[in-house]
Parts: C-alpha cells; sequence; structure tokens
DNA sequence: AAATTACGTCAGTCATGTTGACTTAATTCG
DNA sequence: CGAATTAAGTCAACATGACTGACGTAATTT
C-alpha cells in the first residue's frame, strides 16, 4: 500500500500522496498548523510558570478567575472540563501561595466564590502579556476583516453545544445560525 | 485592586475591566478561543483512540509518520520536541500492535525509518476523517481569501525559528519577509 | 583507531488527568 | 419540618505523557 520509499535520500523524500477521494480531502496543513500553533502559544506562559513552581493548569484557573472575578467552582469545573479532584489540588496551590483568595457567597454560603489576589494580578497580567505579544504579532499581518474570520474559524472548531457558553465568557460574537 | 463584586448575582456577574493600556491591549478573546478550539479539535481523537489503548502522543506519531513515510526517529524527536525516552515507549507500542513498522535505512544502517503499516493506515485515516469534518465545517463559513488568513494566522503564531520546518511539512508558503 | 551519531533502554520522577467513595454544610423541595 | 439535593472538599489508587541522567551497541565519520 505504500508506494515509493527512496529510503537513502532523507532529503528527497516525498510527501505521501492525496488519497483518492473517498470523502473530503484531508486537511493536513490546518491540522498541523493547530498542532504546532498550540505548542508554541502555550511555551512562553509555561516557561513564566515555572519560576512559581506552577504548570500549564495553573494558568488556565489563574486566566478564568481573573476574568470573571467572584466565579463559583462549579462553574469553573465546567469551563475546564475536568474533574473535581483535579481542580481541587490546582486550587489548593494557588490558594496556598496566595494568588487566589476564595470568599464565602452572600446569597448562598456553600459557595467559595474566587477571586484572584493582587499577588495573582499582576501574574496574570505578565502572562497575558506574553501571549498577547504573539497573537498580535499574527494579527498584525491582517485586515480587520480577516481577523474577524480568525475569530469566526477558531469559534467553530468549537463544539456546537459549547458555543454558547464561549461566547458569553469570550463576548465573541454568538452563532448567527447555521446548518 | 479589585473593584466591584456583586457576590450574590452570578448571572449579572461583570467581566473584568479591561486595564488602563500599560502597553499592547490584552487579546482574551483570542487566547480564549485558542484554548477552547484546541480542546475540542483534539477530542474526537481522543475518543476513538480509546478503542485501540492509544492516547494523543501516539496519534502525533501515526500522523507524522503517516504524512512521510521514511521518516527518521531524530526527524520525528525534532518535530515533537520530546525526548527520546518520550517517544520510546509510544513507538514500542505502535510497532508491537502493528501499527508501525522500522526498516534498516539502505545508505545508513543505524537508522531505523519508519513507515505506518495498512493497520496504521487505516487508522490515520479515520483520525484525519474526524478532524476534516470539524476543521471543513469552521472554514466552510470562509470564502478563500479568508481561509488563506486563518492559515497565515496559525503560521504566525509558530515561533520564528521553528517556521521554515513546518513551512516544509505543511506546504504552507514559507515566510514571505518581515519584520 | 578514535570520535561521533542513531537508536534503544533502564530507572526514577513529576504534572495532570482519571474513578470511585465519602463527608460536611447549606439550600431547596415535597 | 424533614428529606433530598447541591456545593465544595477530601482520601486513595491509578494512567498518561512528559522529564532527567546514565549507559550500551552498532555503524559511520574523521
Amino acid at each position: 500500500m505504500t508506494d515509493v520509499i527512496l529510503a537513502g535520500e532523507p532529503e528527497a523524500r516525498p510527501r505521501a500522496q492525496t488519497e483518492p477521494e473517498g470523502g473530503e480531502t484531508p486537511a493536513f496543513d490546518v491540522i498541523e498548523l493547530l498542532f504546532f500553533a498550540y505548542r508554541d502559544f502555550v511555551r512562553d506562559p509555561d516557561e513564566a510558570l515555572d519560576a512559581y513552581g506552577f504548570g500549564r493548569a495553573h494558568h488556565r484557573v489563574l486566566h478564568f478567575v481573573d476574568r470573571n472575578p467572584g466565579l463559583r467552582v462549579t462553574e469553573l469545573l465546567d469551563i475546564l472540563k475536568i474533574t473535581k479532584q483535579s481542580l481541587g489540588r490546582v486550587l489548593r496551590e494557588l490558594v496556598d501561595k496566595g494568588f487566589v483568595t476564595q470568599r464565602e457567597g452572600a446569597a448562598d454560603r456553600r459557595q467559595r466564590l474566587l477571586f484572584v489576589t493582587e499577588r495573582g494580578d499582576r501574574l496574570v497580567k505578565e502572562l497575558h502579556r506574553l501571549q498577547t505579544r504573539r497573537i498580535s504579532r499574527a494579527l498584525g499581518q491582517c485586515s480587520a476583516a480577516e481577523r474577524d474570520a480568525v475569530r469566526r474559524f477558531l469559534f467553530e472548531i468549537i463544539d456546537p453545544q459549547e458555543r454558547a457558553q464561549v461566547a458569553e465568557l469570550t463576548g465573541v460574537e454568538p452563532p448567527p445560525a447555521r446548518r
């Protein structure tokens, strides 16, 4: 099934053939671009977080708490799509080290509403700076219309049943109805 | 520093203020869209791989070996940016279960050139189908020019020193020179 | 002949996720 | 009011995919 090989010349190795169309043409380029882009997109923050003994999981919590002050734990679980136990460890570390605080809900005293501290705010701002630098560089090559297209593309990659939540969180346009 | 709170009404919780511009405006929307888009982008394949006892790491190896038949182990390590030990386990499992084969290099007999088997080919095609379905749905909303803008954006997110390699692998345009 | 390269492997560790079971306190529902 | 449910936390065990460091072997290059 694998046809031409040319084992001896790695430089001249041919790209695998696009197979004779059983269905849709595979979007190899976009699949790979998303992999490489995401890999590098999280690299800067990952390195910065290392200095605090934190990882990517801490970054996510910091980010969403910062963006949604007073977030409830249940809401955060629903955003991150991880289990309570996974979040537990990460959240405890952030609270212990003084990057996040918890406050009892005024209306419902079972709730532990989440807020970033002054210290957490400084860290999250630095992480935003790093990621924004990369994004601005990339969007800087685009017209306003193209920037919207990029946002629309990313939004459409998301599962349909999640889009309402994401639209709410990001402020990106809610779906204009579609097939 | 944290100002308005309104703890009692989670529905009415305000978005955190965009701070008074120390530098660039943080690209909160794109940061979050990339997170959610990637989370869902890898979900379908992850579920499909489960049936084989494989994970995301196996997917990546299968993908790049499929796309680049005769790939050398060293090249694969450089693409994935992981260590030899990490790759080792995953690759051994793929070989043991008959999804990938290794062939001695003709010119350099130290090399173990990698190929997907018939079986590996079937699996990787199924994974491509799942991811392509999602991508086509998203790109379907775009004009040809906008699709190029999306590819360009993703390409520009990648670290500059990695772009030549990615351009080579994906066939996406090599950088047209830029600041 | 010596140095380097390609590949593999052993052993231990860490970060982040998972299940399943259970507790406590507070709220809601019948 | 009492029972059921909800919000949050916790214990224990485990899986995956990464890491470091140290070695070994065969083949190639210098």
